[in-house]
DNA sequence: TAGTTACTAGACCGGTCTGTATAGTTCCCG
DNA sequence: CGGGAACTATACAGACCGGTCTAGTAACTA
């Protein structure tokens, strides 16, 4: 029988929202059912896993998502300088627009959830997906092989450290130096690769 | 009068470590003062301020503690890129001696305290504290001053995702991945700056 | 129309949270 | 010895936590 309703769907995007921006133990469920407008008997019936299935699936529809949004900006791109700095312009626009209230939809969630395995492999599952995104992004613009991976996982660490140094400060300005310094590595790496 | 107990260092060191491992919001009170061996009046003797003074102290010791231990990295190596190497080094040995439990002392409490002025000030202090530190050992090695502040922001934004992908994956090699990275970034500027 | 599935609604449970109140103990100082 | 400061010890309050339960409603189907 198929869905009659889209509690399920609101409540996933309230919980992601919020997960995100919170982290998932500062999250509450009567919060998360509250600003998705849902009785609690409605979210035990669509996640009979209860927190963790919400975060499980949370986690990996706002990854999805902004790994359209990543895939998009890359391949739009005319080579990987360019295509890491609109990302990492993008993460920024949105840190400002949310007065540094959303961060990356999982650094604060896989950052307080090293001890529960469902969550944290969801969270790894996500990262692999980007930075096999990002290496192949930098593979087809000229970046060795053999580097690419290793320059890929970096790319995504000094984003994700970027994000919440700029989150910390109030400040996109460590997201940006990141993005400099990013190109700049990225650069070398071209060279090098001639 | 002084002191006569030592109960408030034993709380502290206690309430670090855990806020390291688990974060601000995860980690009780009832938690640290049962690991810490204090009853809840003494906590509150000592840090009238409750959890927030208690984070803010824990954070400021820990950071102070890590940066004397990056100082000493850093000054016994002979130039800033094995001076960063062997941070990175140093803690990817902490991460594994730890099975991956402890984290940034920073990192995981600040990702989740944004929305709290007084623990996110703190974290952002020591932050600056440490970036002047790596900044100076750029500068002292032979970095040009005008790209020595955004490529420590570069250093510790990297360093601290590499750690939150190392423990993510529970592996290594994403901190590894980002020293490698960082010391050949470290090094095409030292090529320009001559 | 009767039955079944999809879903809503919220009271309720035991437990834990931070924080408070208050009494007791230990030690130094005069 | 007396008094006060430093500190311990625990009981308790009130709120909130994730999760369970049961009853009810709406829509589709046989």
């Amino acid at each position: 029988m198929p869905r009659r309703t889209d509690t399920r769907q609101r409540v996933l995007h309230t919980a992601a929202e919020l997960f995100r921006r919170q982290g998932y133990q500062a999250t509450g469920l009567n919060q998360v059912l509250q600003e998705g407008g849902a009785p609690k008997g409605s979210l035990y019936f669509h996640f009979p896993g209860g927190k963790e299935q919400l975060a499980v699936e949370a986690i990996t529809l706002a990854g999805t998502e902004l790994c359209d949004t990543i895939a998009g900006v890359l391949a739009s791109a005319t080579d990987p300088v360019s295509g890491v700095d609109g990302v990492v312009r993008a993460l920024a626009d949105d840190l400002v627009r949310s007065d540094f209230r959303r961060g990356c939809p999982l650094g604060t969630v896989a950052q307080t959830t090293v001890d529960n395995d469902a969550i944290r492999q969801a969270c790894a599952a996500v990262f692999e997906t980007w930075r096999r995104l990002v290496e192949r992004a930098l593979v087809a613009g000229g970046v060795p092989e053999d580097v690419a991976p290793s320059l890929a996982t970096m790319t995504i660490a000094a984003v994700e450290g970027g994000q919440l140094l700029a989150r910390n400060q109030k400040d996109v300005a460590p997201l940006l130096a990141v993005g400099t310094q990013l190109t700049e590595l990225i650069r070398a790496h071209l060279r090098e690769g001639q």
